[in-house]
DNA sequence: TAAAAATACTCCATAGGTATTTTAT
DNA sequence: ATAAAATACCTATGGAGTATTTTTA
């Protein structure tokens, strides 16, 4: 059983056909039936099956491939973080986050890790939940700044940030009289949402579930967007409050009272527990984990602080 | 990069000596050093240094070893896998458990489930804590029963049993008068206790701390021992009520009451969350969860139950 | 008949062997 | 002087290529 073998089965199950594994690979079509032939003779079992003019993976397959590709990625990594030891400060940092954690805690604190270790590498990934999870789960980033994290995944929360989502409007909305005019309000005004897999978007449908309205709607593809429109008069919307502070301070934005809000959801930022941080990815954890506002670390994230660069990665 | 060459490494690393992993793995001294230096050269590391006669892992070593044989593990269990998945009745599960639950309720229920699969191979490892805990975070076991897994595991519980434990002596200890006079009885009684490392140590020496007595003490090495000691009168023991309930019906052995107890220490069923269960030993899960006294099933022990054979592994 | 995968064969890269040298006790 | 690891060199297995055959929509 070689790398090459279980690369190309895995390209061939992702692919769903040999020509266009071998395309991917930049291999012959004949490499890629011979290497998924000798994978399947070492092993025994028949992993794909012709199917008329195309192929079908057995159910063998699928499982030897979910497996495989969890142990590959898992040698990927053990690669990574050998290139890394040697020299954490120029080794290089993976981090994903949810689009609004990033622009609202995560972009300030890096900026402080570069300036204290100007040699090290930062990857940024910008995604919504599924990708972010995703990513932490095939060790394609090593740290996660996002909601949290699903109970599947063997994540471990190095430390948590405040994030409070509020209600706002333009300044000019009238002002409800009492807690039922304004609950009658909201249901009127226009709700400016996130779309569909947002963490934002969630919340707020769960709001409107257990305020019990179902109130006209408009869906923006960003924070920013959502913000402008808020702004613009165009209605309300749930926000972390975080990102609408300064327009709150200005007046160009104004709170608005509802029922079951402030909404408290806070960060959470995220390793994986099947490996070890990188030492680059540690130094970034430390750094994020002590920026004097903001993240409050776990017992695993006390521990990180605790022990310093020189212990094993 | 190789299976080979990592493999070589691995155990380089394990036996602190080319000579020795040459000697181990079967083949020349110069294969092994070869192989490290092609993956040395690969990777662009050092991952050992001669140091005088010998030598040396380097930090990078440690590092890039601890996560690569995380994945070779992985990939291990990937062809188990599939090797299984072809015909769960005639795989093989393996179960690691601690002595007192494999004796008290995994015998038992293997039994069952050796009537139901009589094709399936199992193995049944019994360890103390940390051989079974270690065996899951390998991969070495697909199943394990025991106390509560270490947080820092990926660990899944499936269901967990009810485990007493109390405290028994012979019948002729005389009866004390009041809850005083109890724990001045246990503080002078001697104790039989497990060796170190075990559950059942590490209760007792809690409850003897709770009540505050440091009372003379004989240590042995199983279970049947200290069971056999207390029938003997050599003195009282904190047990589970399970091991005992036979020679408490018969009355060779009574119930000494005792504050802190009983003490409720649930068996669990464990199985890895970084891996899924090879088909085989989805089986033998359920039939463990399924046998009618014993184990109450968690919200995944329930999906399992739910999850018919046929589907995915 | 045409598209997709498997087979037949040829070639060379490399893992592993033996013999030898280097290094340090 | 000897034990341990590295280097030099050679051999052979098997992975990848081209050419061809098989299968089925």
């Amino acid at each position: 059983m070689t790398f090459t073998q279980l690369r190309t089965f895995l390209a061939v199950v992702q692919l769903g056909s040999v020509r266009a594994a071998a395309e991917r690979l930049v291999v012959s079509q004949p490499a890629v039936s011979g290497a998924v032939a000798s994978l399947e003779r070492e092993l025994g079992v028949d992993l794909i099956e012709r199917d008329g003019r195309g192929l079908r993976v057995t159910a063998a397959g699928q499982s030897f491939a979910a497996a495989a590709k969890a142990g590959l990625d898992l040698l990927d990594h053990a690669v990574r973080v050998a290139k890394s030891v040697e020299d954490p400060p120029r080794g290089t940092v993976r981090i994903a986050a949810i689009a609004t954690a990033a622009e609202q805690v995560l972009l300030p604190l890096l900026a402080a890790f570069r300036r204290e270790q100007p040699g090290a590498g930062v990857t940024v990934s910008v995604g919504n939940r599924t990708s972010v999870w995703d990513a932490l789960r095939d060790l394609d980033a090593d740290l996660v700044l996002a909601g949290r994290p699903p109970s599947s995944l063997a994540a471990e929360v190095l430390g948590r940030a405040r994030n409070t989502l509020v209600v706002v409007s333009d300044p000019l909305r009238p002002k409800p009289r009492s807690r039922r005019d304004a609950v009658a309000g909201l249901a009127e005004a226009t709700w400016l949402l996130r779309e569909e897999g947002s963490g934002t978007r969630e919340a707020t449908d769960g709001l409107l579930a257990q305020l019990g309205i179902d109130p006209p709607q408009m869906i923006l593809g960003s924070n920013g967007a959502v913000e402008q429109a808020v702004v613009a008069g165009f209605g309300v919307a749930l926000i972390s409050l975080d990102a609408v502070a300064a327009r709150l301070a200005s007046g160009a934005l104004v709170r608005v009272e509802c029922p079951h809000t402030p909404i408290d959801r806070p960060w959470h930022l995220v390793a994986s527990s099947n490996v070890a941080l990188s030492p680059t990815a540690a130094l970034a954890a430390r750094s994020i984990l002590e920026a004097a506002d903001g993240f409050t670390p776990t017992a695993q994230g006390r521990r990180l602080l605790a022990d310093r660069p020189g212990a094993r990665g």
